[in-house]
RNA sequence: GGGCCUAUAGCUCAGCCGGUCAGAGCACCACGCUUACACCGUGGGGGUCGGGGGUUCGAGUCCCUCUGGGCCCACCA
């Protein structure tokens, strides 16, 4: 069907050298001033297409991944935008947790200090870790300074809690705009007044909110257990947060006394410093060396602590000696095991990693205090080397340590081995305990789309893994407060088990500055009056409200309705069990439902040599610089042709050929268009100049107007490339996409304008001009829109030459077939294209120049394509430059040239 | 210990349900300033599809196995 259409665009106005050069600030400034990309309020939410955007870290920089991942949501907006709908495209900042604070500790050279008080005329003693200048000047981060040295601790200066906190929201509100600059120069359509911080109020408010709804419905409870802790942030992590790291240790063979004279028994530790913390051995019921035992009591050597003898499952037969000292607490095990078999506790560990001054309960002898006294107040490592002497003089240890590598839990961040610390914490049920939740959220998980369909199976490890309920609370300082107070009894205990609320209207609040509902400010820390919790959440605990926070879960229903659930959440793999899942989990708690429907995963760029591409190498390229190097649609080419899931090469080469088609597209819109003015409206021999002169007029793209076999088999050809590229899209397939529509255009430019060049002059035949001027027309109008989502730079440009300013390709409608006439045979511009390259190849080989004529040739072709090859004889005369073309049909798969000669040298 | 992804020309990758699939681009070589484009065009050389088995009339394409690379999960005395 081909359909009649009004002229939508104008008499176009070609520059005389097009150039891509300077075309991210024009369009990105016009795409701002039109509101080109604004989210239009008061749609439907079938209207709609949301996009839970990742909110990037702001004190880390930006590196190439960000701009690839970044590239593949910004195709889904677009793509969707253009199909009609209203994108919802907000960008968030993380700039709460702990890289902030560390980020603003370097750049600022202080530290927090809670006992400071505030001091509103602080002066940091740095400002900044590189280059100076405070303007932006669009200049890039390319010329960065060398690598200063971060100052040590010790330079640090002590500050506030509340000066560090303005510290760290003043560098976040820089970095965002470095930020903001970047994707505004890459061409993310991100609607730029949708955005949020993750430390702003409205998040502050948002999370304490469902925090509050958690903890009213039963989800969010504290208590005081074992807790993962990193002694050098001091804080406790989530599961989540934790890695394995192989690490050195050695397994030493420690004898324990049996209380009845009965001898020794063995065991083997890698970490003998916590034989104090020792409250039992264990080993398998069903193991027949230590039938006896069991029931019985041992002594700890050095310490005296007398334990008993105890059987359980986890423990196995040949692992060391088979039997294990459960300390509290050397790992995990150890939590489980004291847990089920209702062990003592006797923590030795401080808050600060180092042993505590005074011994736990159960060392009561002299000698055992005189023992712990030798190591009290060492880090794990001296207290190690210390017992180790010990044993060594006392004789309890056999043999000399064995050294092993075993992997040891870290803190993802951290750079010490976790140590597990009682402490009271937070926690919010995420299916780690509760069997039914869990089942939940795995239902949710299947329930989910992903893209690509295996990373599914990453949620599902994650989901069936989970051994306790989520760590929320952490003892840091820039993130958001537990919005809660503890009354203080008469002797100044707070009483944790009836936190006293804030009004949601108050929210947020900051209980170390606000006071409770029902107290008056001076009664803060006294007997009889209140005390602030002390702790902030885990920043996922905010992060993983990002769709309720970005929507407007708390302060506006109307969008809250129209965006949520979110239809897709883009992030990168290796946050599926921290971001993805958490989000997953509030939502269910709080809506009752998936936060989002699509997931679409991105991987990792690695560097040429494949190894995953890391900020620590010194030569990695600033995304500004590359942007500016190799132009933006050059860079999200390169991104483009990476699919979803799987890692990518940097590769600059695939830049330049991502940039040669962006100038492609230029010149070969400038062609068409010099043909897309009638000059004179009654017809004429004489081409349209470019720009056209002032009494011309737009030729109307009328597909009834096509007529000749090549061009309708060209838009038949286009047809099915529009239709192919569709599909891959609303499949989140960007690279099958872009290649499809590539593979088109190179051909479209290579044979179909060479083909049609003398018959759009219409020197010989007007209709036949005419045909071909339509058909070029239709064409580059389909291909910048199918190119739009991957090159919206260039595609804009030349959509500006020819249509009303404002009229942007980007809110133009997405090409479908039904666009296109029909009736085309595609072998006909196959055919064409094909005897075109035997010409050519003649040529080649002669080593003349392509325009150098051939006299006469005669080419075979496979009789199927010999009639579409007629159809276009004329066009392929003349691109060949033929005075006369003898066409046959043969037996043979491939056109073949039967003979040639070339033309005298006149 | 369990699991996922990946291995196709020098490089980056396509090859969807097994039968014109041995492809593209880059790089390389040769030629050509052709009035959209020299930030270009035209032509060309180049791979026993990681190894080994198997299923099949037929396998990069399915199955098994081994090896290399990347990654996720695991209670790691």
């Amino acid at each position: 069907m081909s359909t009649s259409r009004q002229p939508n665009h104008l008499i176009p106005q070609v520059p005389d050298r097009p150039s891509l050069d300077g075309l991210e600030a024009k369009w990105d400034h016009a795409w701002s001033a039109q509101g080109v990309y604004r989210f239009r309020r008061g749609v439907p939410r079938e209207g709609v297409f949301s996009i839970d955007t990742p909110p990037p870290t702001v004190s880390g920089s930006l590196h190439v991944g960000h701009v690839f991942s970044y590239t593949h949501t910004d195709i889904v907006a677009r793509f969707q935008r253009m199909r009609g709908k209203e994108v919802f495209y907000p960008m968030g900042w993380d700039d709460n947790g702990l890289p902030t604070e560390r980020r603003v500790q370097n750049y600022y050279g202080v530290r927090c200090d809670p006992s400071l008080p505030y001091d509103p005329d602080l002066t940091p003693p740095r400002q900044g870790d590189g280059g100076g200048g405070g303007g932006d000047g669009g200049g890039g981060d390319g010329g960065a300074a060398g690598p200063k040295k971060p100052p040590s601790a010790a330079d640090q200066l002590p500050i506030s809690r509340r000066n560090f906190v303005e510290l760290c929201e003043r560098l976040s509100a820089e970095d965002e705009k470095q930020f903001e600059a970047l994707w505004r120069h890459l061409g993310l359509s991100v609607d730029w007044s949708q955005t949020y911080q993750t430390i702003d109020r409205h998040a502050r408010a948002t999370s304490q909110l469902a925090f509050l709804r958690n903890l009213k419905r039963g989800e969010a409870y504290q208590k005081l257990a074992p807790t993962l802790w990193d002694v050098t942030f001091r804080t406790a992590v989530a599961q989540a947060e934790l890695e394995d790291r192989e690490r050195p240790g050695a397994y030493h063979r420690v004898g324990f006394e049996r209380v009845d004279g009965g001898g020794k028994v063995f065991i083997e530790t890698t970490r003998p410093e916590l034989l104090p913390a020792c409250v039992a051995l264990v080993a398998h019921p069903d193991d027949e060396r230590y039938q006896s035992l069991f029931g019985a009591n041992v002594r700890a050597p050095l310490f005296e602590t007398e334990v008993p003898v105890v059987a359980h499952r986890l423990a196995e037969p040949d692992k060391g000696s088979g039997i294990a000292m459960v300390c509290t607490f050397g790992d995990v095990t150890d939590v489980i095991w004291w847990r089920e078999l209702r062990l003592p506790t006797r923590a030795i560990f401080g808050w600060d990693g180092r042993i505590l001054p005074e011994p736990p309960t159960g060392l009561d002898t002299d000698a055992g205090r005189a023992a712990y006294a030798e190591i009290a107040g060492l880090t794990a490592f001296s207290a190690q080397k210390r017992v180790v002497e010990l044993l060594r003089a006392s004789g309890d240890m056999a043999g000399e340590p064995k050294p092993i590598t075993h992997p040891v839990k870290f803190f993802e961040r951290g750079d010490k081995p976790l140590e597990i610390i009682p402490t009271r914490q937070w926690y919010l049920a995420n299916g780690g305990v509760d069997a039914a939740q869990r089942g939940r959220l795995l239902d949710r998980g299947a329930e989910l789309n992903w893209f690509p369909e295996f990373m599914r199976v990453r949620y599902q490890n994650w989901v069936e893994g989970l051994n306790n309920d989520w760590l929320i609370s952490r003892q840091r300082f820039f993130g958001v407060p537990f919005p809660l107070w503890y009354e203080l009894d008469a002797f100044g205990v707070p009483d944790h088990d009836h936190p006293i609320l804030p009004d949601e209207a108050a929210l947020p609040v900051d209980p170390a500055t606000d006071t409770p509902p029902g107290f008056r400010p001076e009664q803060r820390g006294q007997a009889g009056g209140f005390m602030a919790d002390p702790d902030v959440m885990d920043t996922w605990a905010t992060s993983s409200l990002t769709p309720q926070i970005a929507s407007h879960w708390r302060d506006d229903p109307e969008l809250f309705a129209s965006a949520f659930p979110m239809d897709l959440r883009p992030q990168a793999q290796d946050i599926i069990r921290t971001w993805l899942f958490s989000t997953v989990v509030r939502a269910d708690l709080e809506q009752h439902t998936l936060p989002f429907a699509t997931a679409a995963i991105s991987g990792f760029i690695l560097d040429p040599d494949r190894k995953k591409m890391s900020k620590s190498k010194g030569n990695v390229v600033t995304p500004m610089g590359l942007l500016a190097q190799h132009g933006s649609d050059a860079v999200r080419y390169w991104a483009a042709s990476a699919r979803l899931g799987t890692d990518a090469a940097f590769d600059s080469g695939q830049m330049r050929v991502g940039r040669r088609l962006a100038i492609k597209i230029l010149n070969a819109a400038k062609f068409a268009l010099a043909f897309l003015a009638d000059t004179a409206p009654h017809g004429s021999d004489q081409p349209a100049p470019s720009p056209a002169p002032a009494p011309a007029t737009p030729l109307v793209l009328d597909g009834a107007a096509v007529r000749h076999p090549l061009d309708l088999a060209m838009l038949a050809e286009l047809k099915s490339v529009v239709a192919r590229a569709t599909r891959a899209l609303e499949e989140y397939d960007h690279t099958r996409a872009l290649e499809a529509t590539e593979t088109f255009f190179w051909a479209f430019c290579d044979d179909y304008i060479e083909l049609v060049k003398a018959r759009v002059n219409g020197a010989v035949d007007e209709a036949a001009a005419t045909s071909a001027r339509t058909a070029l027309g239709l064409a580059l109008s389909v291909l910048l829109r199918a190119f739009a989502p991957f090159q919206p730079f260039a595609t804009e440009e030349v959509w500006s030459w020819w249509h009303k300013t404002g009229d942007s390709v980007h809110r133009a409608p997405w090409p479908v077939p039904d666009e296109l006439p029909d009736g085309g045979d595609p072998l006909v511009l196959a055919a064409a294209g094909a005897v075109l390259a035997a010409l050519r190849k003649v040529k080649s080989e002669a080593k003349v120049s392509m325009r150098a004529e051939i006299a006469r040739a005669a080419v075979a072709t496979p009789s199927a394509l010999t009639g579409p090859a007629m159809a276009a004889k004329a066009d392929v005369m003349a691109a060949g430059r033929v005075r006369e073309l003898t066409l046959t049909a043969s037996d043979a798969d491939e056109v073949t040239l039967v003979d040639a000669a070339l033309a005298e040298e006149t």
